[in-house]
DNA sequence: TCTGGGGTCCTAGGACCC
DNA sequence: TCTGGGGTCCTAGGACCC
């Protein structure tokens, strides 16, 4: 049997723990940019704030309703997410942490000294009282089959925050009811493609034969199709590398000048090269993309995506930002507006087997840089980020103040709320 | 005026190699 | 006039997840 635990509207639940004043309305929590809206509260969701709407359309769409907004505090987010799967792991001896707000646990063995119901109950109401953050539990046979339990719990106060799918009858009942659009792995795509096939719900679907399945669908949907039936097959075990790492952003405005844009492009690139360190792992593989505004139909749209192959495999801030930097001039077109640009890496491997490259000259070069990465992360890492930066990655300085802005404040967040838990001076007093 | 960010996997076509 | 078979790599796009 699998668990899934799963927070409710996990980014207004962990803004509504240090302000209690939020309990009851609608709150929404914004994207970037205070661009769109990404989480809701219960409140929210029943007026019908769709997710993803932008925020600038919420007061168009409900006029005269007080909609309370907040800009996404991702350090508040990942610090409550850590003390939440920190608890379930005292509960369970084998946590997967799917994402941010959800964790599988495997929970094989437990069925024969737990009642399974049980031990989500007291899993629930213990989150609750020690992190303050709502959880829905589902307990099946499959991590799919526990995804559909959640939503039960989540959906019907009568299951007491756990619903538990232990039997083919409770199997058949909860799948007869659900919708097949939330099922884990089917989108609109697929959703419409079932409706046009005559499958109504997840049952008539979990019936068809693996044949007709095979025949109609891709590969990985025939394993959501497995799971239904109570066969696992779909492992979230956690991989500690990841196969690609990505920094891109949108910008508030639009960006014209070259060279503003290589400013941003550089930054992502050194982004990338911490996250590639922070994992012990190289690339050899290094994108840029950049693109213009999709939403303005007046102007001219492009989208510009380039490979570089490095030569020999690096997380090194240095050789990265100067490939992002030469490629970003070869897609870089003059006299258009961008709103977006990015940084992906690949090809990763472990930073412990770095094949050299056959003509590289000077290896006590690479290791000198190697060594300033290392010092420059342990530096920013104490002192805080951007603390040390290369001078590609310098914004130009502003003329009023004299200082030169950061790339972390290159984003916009309006409705920022404190970092409550991280930050001694965002504490809040008690009186 | 204002429209997020970070991942995974799969498929298909074109360029190029032998 | 007739025009193969087996690869790789890159690009682009589409599906899904959070």
């Amino acid at each position: 049997m699998y668990a899934l635990i799963d927070c409710d509207n996990c980014f207004v639940s962990c803004e509504r723990v240090f302000r209690p004043d939020l309990e009851g309305k609608p709150v929404v929590v914004l994207s970037n940019n205070d661009g769109c809206v990404v989480a809701r509260s219960n409140e929210a969701k029943a007026l019908g704030i769709k997710e993803g709407v932008p925020f600038y359309q919420l007061a168009e769409q409900f006029p005269g309703v007080k909609i309370e907004a907040l800009s996404s505090n991702y350090t508040l987010y990942g610090d409550m997410s850590a003390r939440i799967m920190a608890i379930v792991r005292m509960y369970a001896p084998r946590v997967e942490v799917y994402s941010i707000d959800e964790c599988f646990c495997d929970l094989e063995g437990m069925e024969q000294t737990f009642d399974l119901k049980r031990w989500g109950e007291e899993l629930a109401a213990r989150i609750r009282q020690w992190v303050g953050m709502p959880v829905s539990i589902g307990i099946g046979q499959t991590r799919t089959l526990a995804k559909v339990a959640s939503r039960y719990a989540k959906t019907y106060a009568g299951y007491n925050k756990c619903c538990v799918i232990d039997s083919d009858e409770k199997r058949r009942k909860a799948l007869a009811g659900f919708p097949l659009n939330k099922v884990w792995g089917i989108g609109r795509a697929f959703d419409a493609k079932l409706a046009s096939l005559g499958v109504r719900n997840t049952l008539e679907l979990a019936d068809k034969p693996e044949g007709w399945i095979r025949m109609l669908f891709p590969l990985p949907f025939e394993n959501t199709w497995r799971e239904l039936n109570g066969v696992s097959c779909i492992d979230t075990t956690e991989v500690h590398e990841k196969k690609s790492i990505c920094t891109s952003r949108s910008f508030p405005g639009m960006i014209t000048s070259r060279e503003e844009l290589r400013t941003h492009i550089s930054n992502y690139a050194s982004r990338c090269a911490e996250k590639l360190r922070r994992q012990h792992s190289v690339c050899n593989i290094l994108t840029v993309f950049i693109m213009t505004n999709w939403f303005r139909k007046d102007l001219e749209w492009y989208s510009g995506m380039m490979n570089v192959t490095l030569h020999t495999a690096s997380a090194n801030t240095t050789e990265l930002v100067a490939a992002a930097s030469a490629v970003t001039d070869r897609i870089f077109r003059p006299g258009l507006s961008y709103k977006r640009a990015g940084v992906i890496v690949s090809g990763i491997t472990p930073d412990s087997a770095i094949q050299l490259d056959m003509f590289e000259s000077d290896v006590d070069k690479r290791k000198r840089l190697d060594a300033i990465s290392g010092t420059v992360d342990s530096i920013n890492r104490r002192m805080g980020t951007e603390t040390v930066v290369l001078a590609a990655q310098q914004y130009p300085a502003d003329p009023k103040t004299g200082k030169a802005p950061h790339f972390k404040d290159a984003i916009l967040h309006n409705l920022r709320t404190p970092c409550y838990t991280t930050n001694l001076q965002d504490i809040i007093p008690v009186k």
